[in-house]
DNA sequence: TATGAATGAGAGTTCATTCAT
DNA sequence: GATGAATGAACTCTCATTCAT
């Protein structure tokens, strides 16, 4: 980002933010990111402070001084996680050209994050909104991630019925709520280890081009 | 409230074991009701002993006596919901005959759990999964209980593409599977207040017949 | 109190409250005693859970089930104190006829409380109104406590006055305060080690006398 | 507020030595002032560093460079206090020749402290000696401040009685100290809001005229 | 000289569980 | 069979203090 600044010699004046940010809180991040694996393993209202502190090395009661509440704490590793997670997206989905390709990509990274390597990512995913049931400001993030998905849905869906490759007149925003919805729904057995829908991970490809009708 | 029985005297001589049973039977059955909805309320991980013994009236070490410990409690607890749901659902069938409208029975007592009067049912199923994620005993209750549901909509199925009425080809489990899927997923962000999930709510039977073609 | 019913066989029933007290919190006095020297040794402010049970030899978390919040067990130690000393002073003055004489072993008593062996009496006096003047519950405790000695004080005056023994047409209310606070106002210099105050302590009772002026 | 010198734009050169501990001495002293109001407020048990830094806008850490440990921090603002203190009264005694009037106007000021505007004062008062129970340091600098008030009255009544105006021949340090005593003694129920302590504070002058018999 | 960053010690509170009726 | 008493373990949070700049 702010790579020239740091090799040319800095104005007299204060001391600009991002680097007393760096100073100060340098080891957030990785705290953060500690923060989700414990997360994901132990679910977040079982994610104690002194958890994240085994896990990241910071002192609990640096983690305070860093975050505030143990509450603050799982807000903050959540919103980075989820941030992390739509960038990451984002990025790969910047190389794909077809609408249906950018489908596949983005189902197949929903759903994969439910099993596999990436299985992290589906718990964090599933404990921020079973979180946000009960807490306004983790709800608030869960709709916001709700709405970022769903969006690069339509957007996919939308070119691909301008461009005629689609048939379909549903409107691409309630194709998009029911695609992430048929992830997410799937994504629950698999999280539980169902056999069953392994199959139905694959099938639900099928249940969208039976929506979108593709010619 | 007080029945007749328990303002007339009894008889002198000991109390019948059997009937001793019975009402320590229905007192073990108001006190698993009353900790359902504490669960659907707090959430299970929120759930104290002493919340459920505030909502039922008995005892914090009563409730140790009857069920051991708080995961035992719990489980019970979730075991007597999905049992009664389950009972309830099947009864309400017995009375649908088309399998078009036994499926639309079922998407409706599925989704509705999510909102409404009958919010407890889906917070309890989310509650049971989420927790059979990291509890075995717990998973395998989950695992029987999708297979419950999907049977139901599976049966459904079958009758109608052996009566002619849809035409697709699918198997029914592989329908099933993806039905429920689509019912819990639109389910997550009802939960959660999505506007734009009330839409999909409805959307879901579409979604259904799209996949069935019923002639 | 109860000592022939504890001989007596007890009546069918449930069980007395009284026994199920002692019983229960049977430590609760021992307890509230050992909290009263802490306060009075360390203050009310630096006094700990963790204090009171090691003087007491009852787990924290005992102290805890007994009183609640740490502040409830100070107001309870110190509504112990002073209920103890009030009913002391009472006793003792059962024997004294004599008004004078009555004034006499009150004032020794308020002003011995802040020396010699009886020190503790007169630092939780201090620590109780000390408490009051931020806790709107022991406020109201420190001023019945204030009105318990003074119309101890007032009583007697009147005594003295109706039995013509002081002339002093001053009324006994109005003595009994001033006498009260002269007590204090010699107690805080006396615990603090001030040496001038030995003699002013004596000097109390002249001024009292100047105040009735006995024949 | 800001005074012209801190707008004005300072000449080039190194800022002279005697200048700069003159602007920390002043901030030093807006520091104690601002301790003195927690303390009066919160009680010296419970004013925090942070309560400090917040009531005088100085940085926590700059406090403990200032004072030290939280203790002496405490000290010095109990001796800041008591020292603007006396050197008010003694300059507001020098405008008064008469005994009786110079002791009014000291009674006036003592039992003024502990109600009206000026509480704080009081409030300081009451702090300063109940901190000196189990502060060494605390303890000397309050016999100091006991020896300054009972040495202003011992003063005009030794004058009183050199001009023949008050019959006693009591010593003046036997009557000062009784004196403060009474002061302090009516102060503590009148700073617990005891009703009746407002006649008491009358009654103190009345008291005083009875010892000293002035003609 | 002045200040932000970081951290250890300690405290109150909650809660499941054990024990004795 | 049922229940109140008692207690240890664990957790969050506060706060003075140390350190580096």
């Amino acid at each position: 980002m702010a790579t020239d600044a740091q090799l040319a010699p800095r104005p007299p004046g204060p001391i600009p933010a991002a680097r007393v940010a760096r100073r100060a809180g340098r080891r957030k991040t990785a705290v953060l990111e500690a923060a989700g694996r414990v997360i994901a393993a132990r679910g977040a209202d079982a994610t104690r402070f002194a958890d994240v502190a085994a896990e990241s090395g910071v002192p609990v009661s640096t983690l305070q001084y860093y975050f505030g509440s143990r509450e603050d704490l799982l807000v903050a590793a959540f919103r980075h996680a989820s941030a992390t997670e739509i960038a990451a997206l984002k990025s790969e989905l910047a190389d794909l050209a077809k609408p249906w390709d950018r489908l596949v990509h983005i189902l197949t990274r929903a759903i994969g994050g439910y099993r596999g390597d990436a299985w992290a990512a589906g718990r964090l995913w599933i404990e921020s909104w079973h979180f946000g049931i009960r807490d306004e400001e983790m709800r608030a993030d869960a709709l916001r991630d709700y709405a970022a998905w769903r969006d690069l849905v339509a957007e996919a869906v939308r070119a691909g019925q301008d461009a005629g490759a689609f048939a379909t007149t549903v409107s691409p925003e309630r194709i998009a709520v029911l695609t992430i919805a048929l992830a997410d729904g799937v994504g629950i057995p698999l999280t539980l280890g169902d056999e069953g829908a392994d199959q139905a991970a694959s099938d639900v490809l099928a249940v969208l081009a039976a929506l979108l009708q593709p010619r």
